[in-house]
This record gives structure tokens, C-alpha cells and sequence, in this order.
DNA sequence: AACTGTAATTTTGAATTCATAATTTAGTCA
DNA sequence: TGACTAAATTATGAATTCAAAATTACAGTT
């Protein structure tokens, strides 16, 4: 493979590290199927490293809830069931909520200036109907959003927690009302940051996750997933 | 036939896991000091492991931000800042805040009794000065609204959050006001919960989460660590 | 065929071993 | 003495090995 040379050039990550982001996406992907069982050897051939590493990036990531480690019978990737939905979106909400009136709080002009473009290149993405890339773009404004409210934690709590929920948003697509409602409140997730009025932004944001998750329960319904 | 009654009913933790526990209340109780380096091979002398488990339960202990683990350097003891406490204590508000609502939506009548049980256990030790006892029957009431939300994640995301915060709770010594001003909180939380007033409840284990965060940091200050 | 108990195989848990990076120590020279 | 370099030591990263548990395969009985 090519990657040799860039992780050369790149202070490379451990070897663990590096196999807990790759499990993660592999997960999140769909790529590694809800429920399944993962045996250690295949993933440990799959990426040419002993079990050492790989084990200690499978308790890592069962920690973060991704898979279920049972004792002396392995791994399983965790389930996606109605009621994790519904345990989750609350959390993101409330944290998202935080996240906002901090970042009004603190952002800077230039940082608005920076999601304001963000959320141009969004716009365009939905009037072209990529999804794709709206939800690329629509990452990097929430992120900017939690950069914005500098508190390290805060970033870290959500992207676990919305690492759990965005196999749910890959795999469910949103419908055209669902789509175009979240592009209006993203309007005025803009205005309120613009503004920096932390209130009304939290508000927002509470909402916006709310309508998230009333689009993948939605859909998780229709695909006949159990609670 | 095989032993499969009564002496199984105690399923023997993992050896990692036992040991992510163990190291999560060496760092609490502050017998693993801040900022200190932790050779694996001390530990795992300690508790006479190899290294192989203890590695893994040093990289969950990672994850959870107790330990920081350097490329090739080993692990530190996560030293305790005040950022850090003004970083997490929000959150944790807003958690509990949220724990609240849900709670109220969700609680039984018994469980009420249950938390009025603990409620007045808590006066007790509060009258008797008994501080040890005081945390111990707080963490329960806390605990018991948790439970009353059902919410798994959010059960999880708030454990994991106040161990970080734990080790300052267990040497900050609370001022007789402050200590005053907790216990007329839970006076309100206490109502509020029997009511099933979830915004009030809300909004009251906000501040009472504010409050402890300026007792913790303003002790913190008292004794000179840094931001 | 279904069930039960047992042996063989596979998989996981943990210790050991080997490789490599970081740190310490020793020593040289200005 | 002090600063710099290089060897020695130590600690960590990862692979391998050994042990124990779980799963599977299979034979015998009903």
C-alpha cells in the first residue's frame, strides 16, 4: 500500500490508536454490521498487526460503547436499536445546548466569518442534493461550533457520542422535509451565532438534534429495527 | 454435573477490568498524585500482573481522561487543573440538569420514598458534621435520579465525567457555608423531584452544580494550583 | 431423530519474549 | 568545571507463546 511513506512523513499515531480510529470507522461505516461477532484473528489479519494492539483498541472502543466485549467469548459490534437512539440524541442535545452558549461566549469574528462559510458551502450541497458532502460540511459546522466554545471535554463528549449515532445518520436517509427543515434551522443556527445570542442559539440547536432524532427513529422504524 | 449454582453466581471480573478500577480509585484517592509518572512496571508489581492486561486498563483509563499516555514515554497521572474542573463542571450540569427532567418524567412513587430515605439519611450526616458519610449518601441520591431517568448513556457519561471530578470533591474540604447552602438544594431537589417538576428540578441541580464547581475551584486556588 | 456427554478444535486471556525508542550514565575534550 | 557525544541501561511497543475457556464435532444411547 501507499499509506508507507505517509506515515513516515507523519509523526505516525501508535499502532493502537491508529486501530481505534479504523475500528470506529469500520463500525460506523456499516462496514462491520450491527451484532455481529468480530473475532479477533480476522481483524488482526484484515490489518496485518498481532493481537496485542488490536485488543487494546477493542477495549478502548467497547468503552466507548461501538462494540460489547464478553468475557472469554469476544467481541460483538454493538447493536443499533431504537432506544440507544433515544438514549443518545437527548445527551447531544443538551451538550450541543452548552456547546452554543459557550461558543457565543467566545468566538471571534473571524471564526463566525469561518463558519459563515461553512454554512454557504452547505447550502449550496443541499441545492445540488449532495448528501454526501452536506453532511461533510455539516460536521465541520458543528465542530467549528464546539471549537468555538473551547472546552476540550465538551469536544470530546460529543464526537463519542455522535461517533454512536452516525452510523444511524449514514445509513438513514433523510426525507426531502426532514432535509429542508434542517437547512432552515441551520439558518438560523447562523443568525444566532452571528448574533452571539447564547440562549436563543442553545434553543436552536436543542431542536435541530430533536428533529435528528425524530428523522432516524423514523427511519429506523421503517427498516423494522427493534426498540 | 458441574458447580454452577451458587459459587458461579459471582461472575469474576476480567482481569483488565478489575484493574481499570482499581486505577480509577488509586487516581481518586489521590494515592497516584496529579501529574506523576506511573512506570507499567510498577503497577503491575503492585498488583502483581503482566503487563499485557495492565496496558489495556491503562488505555481505557486514557480514554476516560484519569491518565495520559505519551508515544513511547508512558503514562501520567491526568494532572488536576482548575480549567479542567471549569471544563467539566459545566457539562456535568447540564447532564444532571437533564437527569433531572427525565427523571421526573419517569420516576416511581417508591423510588421517591427511596430518594426521601436517602434525602434524610444525608440531613443526618450534615447534623453530625459526618462528611465522609455526607458524600457517600450524596453520590446515592444523585445515583438514584440517574437511575429513575433511564438513561444507560447517560448514566455512563455522567460517572465517567464525575470521577474525573472526584478527586478534587474528596480533598476540597466544602466550607460550613457552602456545606449549608448544598443542603438547602437538595432541600428544593428533594421537592421539586416528589413534585415531579422536571424544569424545576432542572434548574436547580444546574446551580447546585454551579456551586460546587466555585467551592471546588475557589479551594483549588487556596491551594495555589495553577489555571 | 433427538438428546447427552465427551473429545477435538477454536478462540480468548494473560505471560513472556523480542524490538525499538527514550533516558541515563560515562567519558571525552575544550 | 561544563558541555557535548556515545555507550549502556531502562521503559515502552508489539509479536509470540502458553494456558484456559468456549465452541464445535461426534459418538453412543434412547
Amino acid at each position: 500500500m501507499t499509506e508507507n511513506s505517509a506515515i513516515r512523513t507523519i509523526p505516525r499515531k501508535s499502532l493502537h490508536e491508529e486501530l481505534v480510529d479504523r475500528l470506529q470507522m469500520l463500525i460506523i461505516t456499516g462496514e462491520l454490521q450491527p451484532g455481529t461477532k468480530v473475532p479477533e484473528k480476522d481483524l488482526c489479519a484484515q490489518f496485518g498487526v498481532s493481537r496485542t494492539p488490536m485488543r487494546e483498541a477493542l477495549k478502548v472502543v467497547a468503552s466507548d460503547g461501538l462494540v460489547r466485549l464478553e468475557q472469554n467469548r469476544g467481541a460483538w459490534v454493538s447493536p443499533l436499536t431504537i432506544s440507544e437512539v433515544e438514549e443518545v440524541f437527548p445527551i447531544l442535545g443538551v451538550l450541543e445546548a452548552l456547546s452554543g452558549e459557550l461558543a457565543c461566549q467566545n468566538i471571534t469574528d473571524d471564526e463566525i466569518a469561518a463558519v459563515r462559510a461553512l454554512h454557504a458551502q452547505m447550502i449550496s450541497s443541499y441545492e445540488a442534493r449532495d448528501l454526501e458532502a452536506y453532511f461533510s460540511v455539516n460536521q465541520k459546522i458543528h465542530r467549528a461550533i464546539l471549537k468555538a466554545a473551547r472546552n476540550d471535554t465538551l469536544t470530546a463528549s460529543c464526537q463519542a457520542l455522535s461517533l454512536r449515532m452516525q452510523r444511524a445518520r449514514y445509513l438513514a436517509n433523510m426525507s426531502d422535509e426532514r432535509w429542508a427543515a434542517a437547512v432552515q434551522e441551520h439558518e438560523k443556527i447562523m443568525e444566532y451565532l452571528a448574533l452571539r445570542d447564547g440562549k436563543q442559539l442553545a434553543r436552536t440547536l436543542l431542536a435541530h438534534m430533536r428533529g435528528k432524532q425524530a428523522s432516524v427513529t423514523k427511519w429506523l422504524q421503517s427498516q423494522g429495527v427493534q426498540a
